[in-house]
DNA sequence: GCGTAGTCTGACGGCGCTGTCATACAGCAG
DNA sequence: CTGCTGTATGACAGCGCCGTCAGACTACGC
């Protein structure tokens, strides 16, 4: 009914700008998407008009008639964990500055359908292009994807037509960690790993165990956490029987906080005793007894060249992909590190036995 | 060119599925919509054709058609705190438990348009609804919004069509905190707040603010920090030397964290000398020591209610809102709080002077 | 038999934009 | 002047779906 003035309440359409500024609906659309060949005097004139009727591109029109929606999907876990939370904001910074929206579908874990109905609801919205944020190996995962996946933290798990990876190098971080103690003069290192589904924490355990190859080292049992502090804590009562235990990289500062807990209460002394050093570097793990030593994760820079890859291979299907670039690592070093004890065995330092790399060394906020 | 079979690398579309089951387009919508009025062996027809095809809903089509896009967008604070992230997590579920999809634009705190620009690039996208998670003052933010909004954990700032607004109850949190530790016999609590720019924190230091006047106790001026652990440590600093200063209600987890350190390198002990409560729950600090005490905030609780609101909102815009329900009030008693110590000024329990209100009181998660 | 209500189905016209193509005109070389 | 290239503009045909409406068919009561 009543089709003569139109809707009265409705957003305005390209068309009524062109009306009113006295170009072609074209026009508009030109100046909209930042075209070439329009002149400055009709570009003007549109700029007002739209301005004027408060008109606003209809992005549902545009991702229909364009075949692109310009927005990206993250699979994101669905926990508040300071490194998850981080690598979120690190991706939507990146996708927003890229020039797309960010959909965001969470897998809470332990759920069945896990990563595969994530990536299909992400697919369903019509996404150009998906972040798979810290994934983790659900077995066989299968989903028919025609858009650029961009695995970050782990290796490609479907079959798609284009994916992409990038990482926060959590391998060499994990050994960076393991030589810091290794160079304090510790024997070997025990590793609490983060649960093993996680490519994360595989990588972590990779890390840790080539330092101590590489060195020649006994391998210490590993010992499998769930990031928690709990789970930390649960650890922390295990080791703390073992004296001759005198140092631990744990793969979570979480983790690391409950190991903490657990050691003293048992008596052993961080880091007189037992030296600890966590991964992530939430900050306010700064303030605690005795200030953390950790492994900053360079969460920005991993989801910005992440990101990066991703737009690349969602804008050029054909060109390669430009190479990528090594994450840097950072050692943020407080008080819960320190040479093992007088007691202990050191390890007769065998010539050319040193760090695998030179490691740069920060040392985080002190305690002033 | 060659308009023959159809470029052969695309998606299916409806109507290429219609032709399989060998019904309308049509019909085809109508099953994938959930329409009444489809006989059983159409829709059947309709599902074996879509899955041989694998076909999906365009829903950039959809949404032009139908003029409602299906998703809601969140402003979110781009931190990685676990208040905020947690925050995300149970909006991002709420949403998509409500049919919606999720659309994330986070303002970096500080940034100069804020809460308004990113307001207006989900505006862009067409979202609609929109979820201010955690808003701050922003001063004169002025956005023609046209779809419902929802402020989780504050008063409406814009002018909008529809606006509805649910929270944590901060108050009321902030008030049982508050009166855990006037129950415990301190004669007055000071307040380590957040910034004020926040929403959040003005309900906080109002709860504490209440609780006090409730019982005509003294209020100690208030010492504003930023939620970081940095600023709750310089708050200590300042504090410390204090010496009547038997109680702190601090905003945040963080802060409370932060302030224990400094309070501890001073020389005076949490609990025995000073009492020291945190805002949040982060269930990392169970395992600090002292473990501490603080208010849950129910996250999921407030971002199910709200969104449950906003969905209203946006479907029955004519109707009235359901009324809210109040979120739950959970202290987490553990170790950092206590009685005074002894030389300590009591308050002479003034009769008919009691907490306010009886708090359920939970034990979190003890250290075995 | 008829009328009526209830169920099922398809034709058709957009939704508001982008891509493609045709057109118009200016400037400039030959 | 002709022919060209480069710039500026608009007409037009969809993109893939949903709303509306008309039509067909069944079941039922009278």
């Amino acid at each position: 009914m009543a089709s003569a003035p139109r809707r009265t309440e409705a957003p305005p359409r390209s068309v009524e700008v062109a009306r009113l500024a006295g170009v072609s609906q074209k026009t508009v659309s030109r100046v909209f998407n930042d075209e070439p060949y329009v002149s400055e005097e009709a570009r003007r004139r549109v700029r007002e008009a739209a301005d004027e009727l408060g008109y606003r591109l209809n992005n549902a029109a545009r991702a229909l008639a364009s075949g692109r929606s310009r927005s990206i999907g993250v699979v994101a876990l669905g926990t508040a964990g300071y490194g998850v939370a981080s690598l979120l904001v690190g991706i939507e910074r990146a996708v927003r500055d890229a020039g797309y929206a960010l959909r965001v579908v969470n897998t809470l874990e332990g759920e069945p359908a896990g990563i595969a109905s994530a990536v299909d609801s992400l697919l369903d919205q019509g996404v150009d292009g998906i972040v798979v944020s810290e994934p983790v190996d659900d077995g066989e995962v299968c989903v028919r994807v025609d858009v650029p996946v961009l695995f970050l933290g782990a290796p490609p798990v479907f079959a798609v037509r284009r994916t992409v990876t990038a990482g926060v190098g959590a391998d060499l971080l994990a050994r960076a960690a393991t030589d810091h103690l290794l160079d304090l003069g510790h024997a070997t290192v025990h590793h609490l790993a983060g649960p093993q589904r996680w490519y994360a924490a595989r990588d972590r355990l990779k890390g840790w165990r080539a330092a101590l190859v590489a060195r020649g080292r006994m391998q210490p049992p590993v010992i499998e956490g769930d990031w928690s502090a709990a789970s930390g804590y649960a650890a922390g009562r295990e080791l703390a029987s073992d004296t001759s235990m005198t140092a631990v990289f744990a793969a979570g500062d979480d983790m690391a906080i409950g190991l903490i807990q657990a050691l003293v209460e048992a008596g052993r002394r961080v880091p007189d005793d037992v030296s600890v050093i966590g991964f992530d570097d939430n900050p306010v793990f700064a303030y605690v007894n005795p200030p953390l030593t950790t492994m900053r994760q360079p969460f920005d820079a991993a989801a910005k060249e992440g990101v990066r890859l991703l737009v690349h291979a969602i804008e050029k299907p054909e060109a390669d992909l430009p190479p990528a670039t090594a994450p840097p690592i950072e050692l943020v070093v407080r008080s819960s590190t320190a040479p093992p004890p007088e007691h202990c065995p050191r390890p007769e330092a065998s010539p050319g036995e040193r760090s695998s790399r030179t490691s740069p060394v920060t040392v985080g906020p002190p305690v002033t």
